[in-house]
DNA sequence: GTCTATAGGGAGATAGAC
DNA sequence: GTCTATCTCCCTATAGAC
C-alpha cells in the first residue's frame, strides 16, 4: 500500500467523505448529487467520474462505515493480546467500537439514517459486512463464557443485540464537551459486566429473605 | 373521551397510521403525499383536508409515537403499585417500551428515520416530549438508588442513555418469530441489574429467593 | 370530504467542450 | 478530471368541481 495518493484517490475520498456529511443530514432521497458536489468543491456532473450512480456511491459509504468500526475493533482486540480477561477484552471492544463511530460519526450517523432507504441490493450487500462484524462480538462472548465468566444461563445472541444498541446509540447523543469515550466505555462495560445494582451488602438479601418469607 | 369516532376522526387516523409505514420504509423527502394517499385509500389532494402540509403531518406523526411509548410505561408502572422494588419497576419498564414500541414498530422506525431531516422547529417540539419521557426513566433509577438498591457510583444519566439505546434498536431487529417479548425484557432487565457475569453470588442468591417465594 | 387538474420548481443522469 | 447545458421525470400545494 503506497501512502501517497493520487489526485484522483484525493479527490474521491473528498466526494465519499462530503457524501457522508450531507446523507447524515439529509437523508437518502434528501441528498442530491449537487449538494454532495458542492460540499467537495465540484461540480455534480464530475461526481459521475468516481461513481456511476448515485447507488454506487452510497454503497461505498456504508460499506466504508463498517469497515472502519471493524477494523478499529480488531486491531485493539489484537493489541490487547490473546490470553486478557474476558472483562477486559469486552471493555476494549466497548472503547474501540465508541471510539470509531465517534471519530467516524458522519459514517455511522448517515448510515442509521439512510440504511432503511436504500435499495435492497445494496442493503443486502452491507449486510454481508455486519455479519462479519458480529461474529467479532459473538466470540468475544462465547470466550468468555468459555472462560467460566459469564452466567450460564446468559443469551449470547440478545446480549450482543442489547450491546451494540446501546453502543450504536451513542453517536446520537454524545458531546466532547461531556464525559470522555474512556469514561462512557468503562462506564457500560461495568453495566455489561456487573450491571447497575449493588450486590455486596449480604445484609440485604437476608432482609429480602426474611421479608419474603415472611409475607409468603 | 367518546369512543365512537366520527368518519372524520377515522380518516384522519388512517392517514396518520399510512403516513408512519411510508416514511419508515421512504425517509422524510422520499415520502411523497401521493404515496401516502394510496396508502390511506385515498386521493393526495384529500390529505390537505386534514393536514395543511407534508411538515404537519409529520410532527403528528412524530408527536403520536413518542405518545404512546411514555402512556404504555407509564400506565405500567402506575400498575405494579408504588412499593415495587426497583428491580421490578426496571423489569416492568423495559417491558413496556418493548412492547410498545414493537406494536407500533411503524411509528418507532418512522421516527428513526426521518427524525434527523425534519426541519428544525419539528424536531425541537418533538424533542420536548422526548424529555418529558426522560424523567420518567430518570426517576425510576433515582428511586431505585433511594432505596440503596443501586451501586453509589452508577451514573444514572448515562445508565438512561444506555438503556433507551438498546430499547429502542430492538424494534430494528425484533422477530415475532423468535423470542417473545416477555423473554427479551427479562433477559435485559438481568443484564442491566446484575450484568452478564456470573461473579455476582449474592445476586442469584436474591433471585432464587424471589422465585421460589413467588412461584409458592 | 373527496376528487381532478395543474402551476411551479427541482431532481438524476448524460453529452460534449475544455 | 472537471465543467456547462440539457433532457426527462416527478414532487408539493392549490383551486375549484361535485
Amino acid at each position: 500500500m503506497s501512502k501517497r495518493l493520487t489526485k484522483s484517490e484525493l479527490s474521491q475520498r473528498r466526494v465519499l467523505d462530503a457524501a457522508a456529511r450531507i446523507f447524515r443530514d439529509n437523508g437518502y432521497v434528501g441528498t442530491t448529487m449537487r449538494a454532495i458536489a458542492d460540499a467537495a468543491d465540484m461540480k455534480a456532473g464530475s461526481i459521475y467520474y468516481y461513481y456511476k450512480s448515485k447507488d454506487e456511491l452510497i454503497a461505498a459509504m456504508l460499506d466504508m462505515g463498517i469497515n472502519m468500526v471493524m477494523q478499529t475493533v480488531t486491531d485493539s482486540l489484537e493489541k490487547l493480546g490473546e490470553d486478557a480477561s474476558g472483562r477486559d477484552r469486552i471493555e476494549c471492544a466497548v472503547n474501540a467500537h465508541l471510539t470509531a463511530i465517534i471519530e467516524h460519526g458522519d459514517y455511522t450517523l448517515a448510515t442509521r439514517r439512510v440504511f432503511g432507504q436504500v435499495p435492497e441490493t445494496i442493503r443486502q450487500r452491507n449486510l454481508l459486512l455486519r455479519d462479519r462484524y458480529a461474529i467479532v462480538w459473538k466470540d468475544i462472548l462465547e470466550v468468555a463464557r468459555g472462560r467460566g465468566e459469564l452466567r450460564p444461563e446468559a443469551d449470547i445472541t440478545l446480549a450482543r443485540l442489547f450491546i451494540l444498541g446501546a453502543l450504536n446509540w451513542t453517536a446520537e447523543w454524545f458531546n466532547p464537551k461531556g464525559r470522555t469515550i474512556d469514561e462512557v466505555a468503562h462506564e457500560f462495560a461495568t453495566i455489561l459486566c456487573n450491571g447497575l445494582f449493588d450486590e455486596n451488602l449480604s445484609a440485604r438479601i437476608l432482609e429480602t429473605v426474611a421479608t419474603h418469607s415472611s409475607s409468603a
